[in-house]
DNA sequence: GAACAATATGTTATAACATAACGTTTTTTG
DNA sequence: CAAAAAACGTTATGTTATAACATATTGTTC
């Protein structure tokens, strides 16, 4: 058995943040035009900000960086950013920190899975089928028909095992 | 393949809720001796008010309820409470909703995957192994070690479909 | 059962997270 | 360009949760 799909695995202290900003960036540009939205000056600031590590970032904590470039910024400003670029599949929303991780694949939706380390803050995306599947199969023996899916799992990554 | 352990199934509209309630006191006041923990007056309260659907209750609805019986209640009375049925394993908390559900089953610790129906706001407990392993096992691939796993999945009730 | 320790609750204030409502500006489209 | 649509500014407030310290209750030891 494999894991089928790592959007975002765990990455080592010393890679180099800035080309998966810069390449996150792309595709955001990409996903964006294809969908005929608009990556307006401030949601892509948003998102830089939600791309600046590879842990969760609160919206609040965008909201005081933000602050600093642009003086008139308030929580409406974040939380609309945010919520654009969630419908279009650039973040996603870790619910059970109430903060925002930018997507590893923004080329298609999907149902993300979510390895939380609880030492060192990290997130690392998996968008494995067989976990879909299964789930949606558990449900359904209950009569139940999956809409969503949410899928957290918290402990401790390889580097801090 | 069937669902292993279904802690909390869908219930049509007539079942007996008194019966429901009066059965997870008398669980919660075995795991609380069994525990050597105090279920107390505001403990109990909460507990029942917890217990008053099979859909998730919130903290300050909880709150407006008790401070009928206990005028003095205040925001710290609910969550102290909640906190201490949580860690008994007496409610579980879904964090899609922030909202508070009865535990299934808590006359043992467990993870418990939730399914949420989005039409009536029914939340059945399932505790399936199979979900249980594949997630620990997927994450295990990528050097994970899993401490805590959520699950809550969204969709139809079999009476809202 | 008096003294002490531990646990639980009361109380006030505030932190943290999120949205409603309405006005203004910018962009798009015919 | 004019009208419509989308994005953003602004103010206020709603919702969820905890910090900090005081008081009361319960349990334990002698």
């Amino acid at each position: 058995m494999s894991v089928e799909s790592v959007l975002i695995p765990f990455k080592n202290q010393q890679h180099n943040h800035e080309s998966c900003i810069k390449s996150a960036l792309a595709d955001a540009e990409a996903a964006c035009s294809k969908a005929g939205m608009r990556l307006t000056k401030i949601r892509r600031q948003v998102f830089e900000l939600v791309w600046s590590s590879h842990a969760p970032v609160k919206a609040y904590d965008i909201l005081a960086q933000l602050h600093q470039e642009n003086p008139r910024a308030a929580p409406p400003t974040v939380y609309r950013a945010l919520d654009f670029l969630l419908s279009v599949g650039l973040v996603h929303r870790i619910e059970s920190l109430n903060a925002y991780i930018g997507c590893g694949d923004p080329s298609q939706p999907h149902i993300g899975q979510f390895l939380i380390c609880e030492a060192c803050g990290a997130v690392a995306e998996m968008n494995a089928q067989k976990i879909t599947r299964l789930l949606r199969k558990q449900a359904e023996q209950l009569g139940f028909k999956t809409v969503n899916q949410l899928v957290e799992i918290r402990g401790l990554c390889p580097q801090c095992t």
